[in-house]
DNA sequence: TTGTACGCGTTATCAA
DNA sequence: TTGATAACGCGTACAA
């Protein structure tokens, strides 16, 4: 009842109760045996004085913390949190609470936030960090931590790993486009910092290009809307059409609106990809045709497989999500 | 060297480097006198190691982890996401971990969640989360954590409040919206779950309406873009005008994207105003009238402020965001 | 400057 | 069914 009250601890409890230590521990626990009238007793004395047990002396006797460590570049990006939002969905569903580890798209802070979670001693982690490579995920594994790695082809004794698969798809795209008698030079929007999944999407836009022998551009964009969006302003002054791939949905809607907003017409003129598409896409106008992967999907099934691996009982360690094409209005259905 | 190791410990490292624990501890807290060459010698012997100091135990021991539980109904939206973003820059750069606590929109889970914060043993909590009400926030003051209540008028030993002040500004934008000859219809967007942040700013609609005698309504509305879309596409077969205020961006989105594919004119036929304005009030088509605080800054303050509050020294225990109107494309310059 | 010994709040193993 | 007591890994007075 008392307000302010310092932590009140299961020996207080014991002694006030009249039994010892142990037996409260089995009250708390629900497990050894203890007398109806005791474990009563016990309960009552708790609820009186407040008492909830502490976290941290139970994960230092039990070798347990109910802890999952997360490392993203950052809460900020609509894909991300959506993550975030499945992995904390079935988290909290199983029992676990996340410890967030934010790396700002910097590898050395990415490092550093690994050994945290070590220090940290969590049950289990999972990585969404496109700075880091295979070799430094390796690192968290050589400290038997179960992790599951998101887009990182990484398996190891404790490491499973989540893939993103957009580079077939893409290609398909492209070629598809370029058979179907598209004639609109195609450009790929590359942001800087844009980390190894966008990196892999514009290897792909680009070897794809060189095989079937056709003239495409790269063209640097800033990572904010606003910015990008007067840099194609102007862009639009000088060039009058183009096929424009963009990383995600923000980006594809600078250079939509640009357009649209210097008399072009989307998709007639100007066609527009988004490569990471989120539920922005069916809302900006016209609706954007993007590549999607359900990435509340992704958090749901990191998490799932993360629990397993702590379980010692993960059978497939990869598991690949394949993105897929919704065609909206941003291009033209040909 | 090892790969695999199990868990070294300072009192394995102590050994090996032919010292005691104390000096081990010394070494690592950069405190007490140590020797350079002991100190050189104990530091090599943790990086030939790999020893990592378990945070487990140093917050035992210390009573201090160096951990902030943040309690949020959910990740998955922007505005939510936003200031998770502003809190977390602020923690890493004041050497805080986040716990994230996600309460799902009810009040129930949101009060257990309460309780998980205790035990987590967190150093400080920030707690931005619509179901709880003033008493309910006091439980976590009464266990002497100190915390941040974000949107709840709450002052208390260890707490202190970032409030929102949103009612003002529609008061004066509705009241003006008339002066200046407005003559549709006013239509507020209920969303169920909304919480008590949209709750305040119905009532505020309502009553301003009230008070200078004109007519209003207010409809529910899903949550989700596709339906409430959807449901705006059957209301305007019937509705051919009218001024919606609508709680986020998203489902001013679909008021505005509906009237504009049912034939109407935005913002000639129908106004649009969001109430929790983000980046996207920017991108969306046409762009829209919306209400603005700045989520990301929200978080910074809110985390800056429980760090004074964990020192001891915050002045002020309360600190208020007024709303900013930006006037787009979605309503009329009057 | 370094080492000893105790405490932090639990769980878990034995006895009783 | 209960109660001592030793861990868990570390910080820290105090002594050496």
């Amino acid at each position: 009842m008392d307000n302010l009250k310092d932590r009140v601890t299961i020996y207080q409890v014991a002694q006030a109760a009249g039994v010892s230590l142990a037996t409260v521990s089995r009250v708390i626990n629900k497990q050894g045996n203890v007398t109806d009238t005791t474990r009563a007793k016990v309960e009552e004395t708790i609820k009186r004085l407040g008492y909830k047990p502490s976290g941290l002396a139970q994960a230092l006797a039990t070798n347990k913390t109910t802890n999952i460590g997360v490392i993203i570049p950052s809460a900020n990006y609509v894909y991300i949190s959506n993550m975030l939002n499945g992995i904390s969905v079935v988290a909290k569903e199983k029992g676990f609470v996340l410890t967030l580890f934010t790396t700002s798209h910097s590898r050395d802070e990415a490092l550093s936030m690994i050994e945290k979670v070590i220090t940290t001693h969590v049950d289990g982690a999972i990585i969404f960090d496109d700075e880091l490579d295979d070799e430094d995920v390796m690192k968290i594994s050589s400290y038997s931590v179960p992790t599951i790695v998101i887009n990182n082809r990484v398996v190891a004794d404790r490491v499973g790993c989540v893939l993103f698969a957009y580079g077939e798809l893409l290609k398909d795209i492209i070629k598809d486009y370029y058979a179907k008698g598209g004639d609109k030079e195609m450009t790929f929007l590359h942001v800087h910092d844009g980390g190894r999944l966008l990196g892999r999407c514009e290897k792909t836009f680009v070897d794809t290009h060189e095989k079937i022998g056709k003239a495409y551009h790269i063209v640097n964009c800033d990572d904010s809307y606003t910015r990008t969006y007067g840099d194609f302003c102007d862009y639009f002054k000088i060039h009058r059409s183009g096929y424009f791939v963009a990383y995600r949905d923000s980006i594809a809607a600078a250079c939509e609106n640009a357009a649209t907003d210097a008399g072009l017409k989307v998709p007639e003129d100007v066609e527009v990809l988004s490569l990471v598409g989120t539920k922005y896409a069916n809302i900006i106008r016209p609706t954007l045709t993007a590549m999607h992967i359900d990435m509340q999907e992704v958090g749901r099934r990191a998490m799932y497989m993360l629990i397993d691996l702590i379980h010692n009982d993960l059978i497939e360690k990869s598991y690949r999500f394949d993105a897929k094409l919704v065609e909206r209005n941003s291009t033209i259905n040909r």
